[in-house]
DNA sequence: TGTACATCAGTGAACGCGCGTTCACTGATGTAC
DNA sequence: TGTACATCAGTGAACGCGCGTTCACTGATGTAC
């Protein structure tokens, strides 16, 4: 068979945005390439036509999704507190809380990132830089705080929240966390 | 064999600590049966005398893991800003950075819980409501929150600061984190 | 006091299974002549 | 215009491997008689 011009790169796009799915729906060990494959629309053996290893693949969705967290945060204009308060209500809400598929990969990967190769916690760690930076230009200026401690705090109650907000069945207990996170950030 | 009085449950002990430990090193799926018994100094097969499958050694590690973070929790006496400062430094120390296999499972396993059977999100859920009401007790109260909306902060970015942190290699940029997300707390 | 037996924590081989990875192959199309 | 060949994305069987779980067995000791 042959494939029209950039059928290649929409083949890949596909089997990343599935594996990156599954990695944040199931975890990475608990994702199979014949799963991810199969998601894809494919068989097994192409896969390595795309990437190197599941290590690789796995770094690349960390990028990948924690780039689109990056774009999350820079879509909405303006600063200062206001933009603070939604960024926030977005971050720590019941969409955000359910669709972990789609979601930050940070609640739901910085575990298997930590454990993963050093490329992988490299990715990582220049995709937060570039987060924390963000956040650091937008947060509200009257404070004791520099603008970076204050974004590395709001990263941290946001992830730990909603991770912790999902370990539980019971909706009203995930509301109540995800609200006492918001109601902190905007303090 | 026979064995003298206590000797099973001081070999269950064992196999659940060596269990907990590798779990939050390597991750739940990462961790073999095989490979914990090894650590614990016995073969693959004695295992089904102690738990009934994978799942309940993991429920079980969870539950003992979080029960001894909420032992570290009361640990220190007293309440208020002072209390507040000791746990935020305890927790957010370079000590708890490195040492996962005993540390607070909730930066380790959490998002293994939440791919976990009901069970064991269960005894998470139970097990953190405990937390955040021994917490809440000891809030400041000078605050126009509800101490349990504070405590549920206080844990959110602790557990976020302390997982985001240890993603890294970079042990200036966990250092910058952790001291980030103590100040936050304190504040 | 002696002996036959029950107990049961722990052993280690075996089971089926799915993993990550490799590899010979397919077959439609562009290119060389 | 026709034809032989190279290309290469994708196929699907096969590889060795370690997993979770099962099971027949071991063997030191307590108990029944």
């Amino acid at each position: 068979m042959r494939y029209p011009p950039g059928h290649k790169e929409e083949t890949r796009r596909r089997i990343l945005a599935e594996a990156s799915a599954l990695f944040r729906r199931q975890g990475t060990d608990a994702t199979g390439i014949p799963e991810v494959m199969k998601a894809a629309g494919l068989t097994i053996g192409g896969f390595y036509r795309h990437f190197d290893s599941k290590s690789a693949l796995f770094r690349e969705a960390v990028r990948s999704s924690l780039q689109r967290t990056l774009a999350f945060l820079r879509h909405n204009p303006g600063r200062g507190n206001q933009w603070l308060k939604g960024a926030a209500d977005r971050y720590l809400s019941r969409e955000h809380l359910t669709n972990v598929a789609h979601g930050c990969p940070l609640p739901a990967l910085t575990p298997d990132i930590a454990r993963a190769d050093p490329e992988v916690r490299d990715v990582y760690a220049n995709a937060l830089l570039e987060i924390v930076d963000e956040l650091a230009q937008r947060m509200p200026e009257d404070d004791t705080q520099p603008p970076r401690d204050r974004a590395w705090a709001f990263i941290a109650t946001s992830v730990g929240g909603l991770m912790l907000a999902r370990g539980t069945d019971d909706p009203e207990l995930a509301d109540e966390i995800l609200h006492a996170c918001r109601e902190a950030i905007v303090d």
